[in-house]
DNA sequence: TTAAGATAGTCAACGTGGTTGACGAAATAG
DNA sequence: CTATTTCGTCAACCACGTTGACTATCTTAA
């Protein structure tokens, strides 16, 4: 049985599973500008998320996140600049500074919940429940390791 | 029949998506690095794709790349510090240096592939070829648009 | 043929995201 | 009380992207 079907040239698949990504987030951020989030990078989302609702401190973002605390220091002070995190000082501890979401920033977090549970249902709508439920066991299966890096720019360019 | 099995939130997707690609460029340049090429990172084996054997101008790069043709220009001036590319003198335009690949960035581009072939096969071994066949039919059909689209670092961030 | 327009490449300035190294201030351990 | 660790920040640097401006060259059309 020496491949009964002629297999695709590897490359392929990282494209396509980037391509993939990209749509995604692309549709995303579509949608979020259209709900009153025009301002949101796609990094930023990821970056909230990482923040959580509980706020967090700069170096533990920056642990989460696979990036030098300074880095996402860095990354903080944008966020802040745009109206999605606020620091504030911690009372027990005055050498840390918490980062946790504003209004603003949560609305932008549930919003993209919401939208990336949409688009996930209009990929089962096209592909079947089945098909998306099998792409995403089969990628945890691969890609378990890399989970929440978001050292995209360093990463991909660097 | 409504949702027999509680679907996964939306946003795992392209989390999973990235994850996957995340985890074969990482193996392949893991690899890279073993057969003599640690110089190469991510970005740069996609641009050595889109020079292709017969050389090509940053101008018809960039648009290739989806980027302009400063950024392209600069990302070849790299590629060419280490190696992999050079420039040469068109004769039949004094406007235009044609960009073409090294020995060095052919046997990097040719590596390349052959890992890719060799990670598809390590992936069909796990999943089986009718799983990994199906994740690409289903990211064609979802993704067709952002084919190669390499702005990444520009795009993901700023 | 000459003037006008399009195209190729480069330079400069800037923004975003990443890195490392150094440092002061504050908490913690001995 | 001193030594160490930790947190945040500053500074310098690199990779990659952008737009705008400019020269040189090719092409087109009057």
């Amino acid at each position: 049985m020496a491949s009964p079907e002629p297999t695709r040239p590897g490359f392929q698949l990282p494209l396509l599973l980037l391509a993939g990504f990209r749509t995604l987030i692309d549709d995303l951020h579509a949608e979020l500008a259209r709900e009153g989030h025009p301002d949101l990078r796609p990094l930023h989302g990821f970056v909230l998320q990482a923040v959580g609702i509980d706020g967090t401190t700069a170096s533990e973002l920056g642990q989460r996140l696979g990036i030098s605390k300074q880095a996402a220091g860095k990354t903080v002070d944008r966020l802040v600049a745009v109206g999605y995190l606020e620091r504030v000082d911690d009372p027990a501890d005055a050498r840390r500074r918490l980062v946790r979401m504003t209004p603003r920033g949560v609305d932008g977090l549930r919003r993209s919940a919401e939208i990336f549970d949409r688009l996930r249902e209009r990929w089962a709508a096209t592909l079947g429940q089945d098909r998306v439920a099998a792409i995403e066991d089969d990628l945890s299966t691969m890609a378990a390791t890399n989970w929440f890096r978001l050292d995209m720019p360093g990463w991909f360019g660097g």
